[in-house]
DNA sequence: CTTTATGCAAACGATTTGCAATCCT
DNA sequence: AGGATTGCAAATCGTTTGCATAAAG
C-alpha cells in the first residue's frame, strides 16, 4: 500500500464546498484553480496554473494572482520557494495539515515531496532570540537520477 | 567571549586578495561590493548593495548583478531567500564554510543568523529518492520581540 | 441592488541583455 | 593590444493595480 503523494482530485462539488467553508465566492476562476491544484502532483507556479486553466475556467493571470492571494489568506494553499524566482502553490488537504517540503532537480525541474519535518532544535533557538509566530521554508535542490545519467 | 556573528570587515588588501585567489579581475565595483558585504551584519539585497556603494566604488545596478553572479560562481558569497521577492547575499568567510540560515521578522525585517544546521534525516530521505549534489535553503520568519510589543 | 470579482492594460520592481565605450592585465 | 568589465538603455519576467464592466449573493 503506497502512501506516496495521495492528492485527491477535487470534484466540482468538493471545490464548491472548500470555497463555502472559507467564505469565498464561487467563481469559475476560483473553482478552476482549486481543481487544477488538486490534480497536480507537485506545487504549481501561477504561470502554470494559468496555462492549465482550460476553456470555461480560463481567466487572466491577474485573476489567478488575486485568487491565490485569497487562498493563501484562508490557509487553503501552501506557498513554497524552490530556489526559483517565483513561488509555487499546492492545496493543503484536510489530512495533511502538517508542514512538508520538497526536493527539486536543478536540471530537469522534477519536484518530489518530502516527509514531515522536525526542526525543533532550530525552533527552540529562534524562540530564544525572542521571535514568535514562526514560519519556515525548507527546500532542497539536487540532481535527480535521470539527470545524473545524462551527464 | 561572545561567538555571535563575527564578520570581519575586509581591508582593501584583503578584498584584492579574495579576488586574486578566485581569478577575478580587480575592479572598483567588485572591490566595493566585497567590502560592503564584509561590513554588513546581515545578508544584503542587490538594491541595498547598490545603494551602499558610495563615491568611487559606485556603479550601475547591472554591474552589481554581474559581479554577484561571478561571486556566486566562485563560491565567495552565499545566496539566500528570506521570503522576499529577491535574494540576499553574504560573504562566506574562511572560518564559516558551513551552511547557516536566518530568521527574519515579517514586520520590521530584522535578520538574525542561526547556528549551523543538522538536517541529516532529510538528506538521507532525499538520497533514497535518488537525488545527488544536494543543496538546501532553510529560512525562518517570525515576529521579533520589538514588533510583538507594537501590536 | 450592493458587493466582490474579472479583464485589460498600464505600472512596477527585480533581473537580464545588447552594444559601444572603457578598464584590466 | 585584446579580452573582460562597465554604463546606459531597452527588454524580460513576475507580480500588482486602476478602472470600467460583469458576475455573485
Amino acid at each position: 500500500m503506497t502512501k506516496h503523494s495521495c492528492h485527491h482530485s477535487l470534484s466540482e462539488a468538493q471545490a464548491r464546498e472548500v470555497l463555502n467553508r472559507s467564505g469565498l465566492s464561487r467563481t469559475k476562476a476560483k473553482m478552476g484553480i482549486l481543481i487544477t491544484l488538486s490534480e497536480a502532483s507537485s506545487p504549481l507556479s501561477v504561470a502554470e496554473i494559468h496555462k492549465l486553466l482550460g476553456g470555461d475556467a480560463s481567466c487572466d493571470v491577474s485573476t489567478v494572482f488575486r485568487s491565490i492571494t485569497q487562498f493563501k489568506e484562508k490557509g487553503i494553499i501552501r506557498e513554497s520557494n524552490l530556489g526559483e524566482d517565483f513561488f509555487r502553490y499546492e492545496l493543503i488537504g484536510q489530512e495533511d495539515h502538517h508542514h512538508h517540503h520538497h526536493v527539486r532537480c536543478r536540471d530537469c525541474g522534477v519536484i518530489k515531496p518530502l516527509p514531515e519535518c522536525d526542526l525543533s532544535a532550530f525552533e527552540k533557538a529562534i524562540l530564544n532570540l525572542g521571535f514568535e509566530k514562526m514560519e519556515h521554508h525548507l527546500e532542497f535542490t539536487g540532481i535527480c537520477v535521470k539527470c545524473l545519467k545524462d551527464r
